[in-house]
DNA sequence: CGTGCTGTTGAGGACGATCAATGACGGTGG
DNA sequence: CCACCGTCATTGATCGTCCTCAACAGCACG
């Protein structure tokens, strides 16, 4: 467990959690001694189902997730998506009301770490600062799902774009590879993968797309324009100061 | 401000502080000591801006509003509609973020009474269950706004259907008239006018609406039917009792 | 009795879905 | 090393939903 706590401090969990406010080395220890199971999900495999969701949640140490429900007619409805050092299924356990929408799948190979609903509790109570980086990760998590109302009716284009400008905000990335498909961008997206393709085509057209077989983006603003994305909504920074996240009784 | 105290604990505003657990009159009375300005505000109007909406947050006392913001080209979108007893900017009170992205506007002539931040502050930190009761009010947005997410790909009929039970919920009322205008839906459902008419018309021929000019429910079974509809979400209930919204200094 | 807003109707067109087939790539096992 | 397979990407053709533009009708208001 030690040499995990090493690892956490410098490992993307550890940039998260010094994003979200979490620095002092109790703290952060703190947190780490709270992470119970580890566990590896192939790809395609349910991380946290719906029934999970309000009683634990999860870290996801490597690979990459995402939040995702299911239309009556089967198509899969991509929420959000989720990178290392994520929290999964944070959204149910701070709302329990929308725990049944959602489910938590593996897009890639995934390494996770679990925590209990009781011990985080506990914790929370001994640790504030716990507290609050939770309530902020959860607010930040509200906030893209109110973006992408906006953007749920923009065309095509702008909507795919926009959804690109996303992910390397959250990927943070010198490169512009993002580690997704266009089946994943589709279902996200709410296109058909057919015509996610042909947009694809002609982002490479207007030269923000590199040519490969993978998702690369070779010019970030021009891409940021064609979006109208504006990163704010993203950063959890001074947003929140006054209002916090405790446990009453 | 004594009559107010007493219109408040049998008004649409007594009933909401009811339904979200404030039921002592002496709590009751504390949240009516906040109200400070109170005013008329026409139809078309912004009752809250964005700049506002962090200062200070309003109760609607009368009337219809709505939560939306512009888009680019001008077009109006709906995110949720507001009726007396809402609270107006809530979402934006709790979840400063997201505050430059809505205004509320009127949709009829309204009557409102506004409550300022920092009063709200302090007034919670003496009466706990005013700040569970925000919480809870403020979950239950959240929880619209991540099923409209979903709503919003099904085809226009089962859409329109959705906001229609959604409405009729919220009002609770007996006849199934919602006192909102063909634009309205429009703009909720992010559907052209001309096409909300015609989706209108089926739902008459269905033998859910009323033919009249206004909208009127008269079949409101088979409305859920058509829109998969459960109301579930809508209730505060059961759903929260361990955590809390507290101020930290 | 206009003026303005809402509702209604028609025609044409755009965007994106669906269906179907093919190509490109990586991995696996012979 | 090659054949085979599954997944992802690509392309063409057709079709449906919904948008836009435009005109008009009904109703409420002053």
């Amino acid at each position: 467990m030690q040499q995990h706590a090493a690892a956490g401090i410098v490992g993307p969990v550890g940039q998260r959690l010094n994003a979200l406010g979490i620095t002092a080395r109790a703290d952060v220890d703190a947190f780490w001694k709270l992470v119970k199971v580890r566990d590896e999900i192939d790809r395609g495999q349910t991380i946290v189902g719906s029934t999970d969701l309000v009683k634990r949640f999860t870290v996801l140490l490597e690979g990459v997730a995402c939040l995702s429900t299911r239309h009556e007619d089967g198509a899969r409805q991509i929420h959000a998506f989720h990178y290392s050092g994520d929290f999964l299924g944070l959204h149910s356990f701070v709302f329990p009301q929308s725990a049944e929408l959602s489910e938590v799948e593996a897009l890639t190979r995934c390494s996770i770490g679990t925590i209990d609903r009781d011990a985080m509790d506990r914790a929370i109570q001994r640790y504030p600062v716990l507290g609050r980086a939770l309530w902020r990760a959860a607010l930040t998590e509200v906030s893209t799902f109110r973006q992408r109302l906006l953007v749920s009716r923009r065309p095509a284009l702008q909507r795919v774009a926009y959804l690109l400008c996303e992910q390397l905000a959250r990927l943070k990335t010198d490169e512009g590879v993002i580690p997704l498909t266009q089946i994943d961008i589709a279902d996200a997206a709410g296109l058909s993968v057919v015509h996610i393709n042909r947009v694809f085509q002609e982002l490479r057209q207007l030269g923000v797309l590199s040519k490969q077989r993978l998702i690369e983006v070779v010019n970030q603003e021009r891409l940021q324009e064609l979006a109208g994305f504006d990163a704010g909504y993203l950063d959890p920074g001074e947003s929140l100061s006054r209002w916090d996240l405790r446990i009453d009784h």
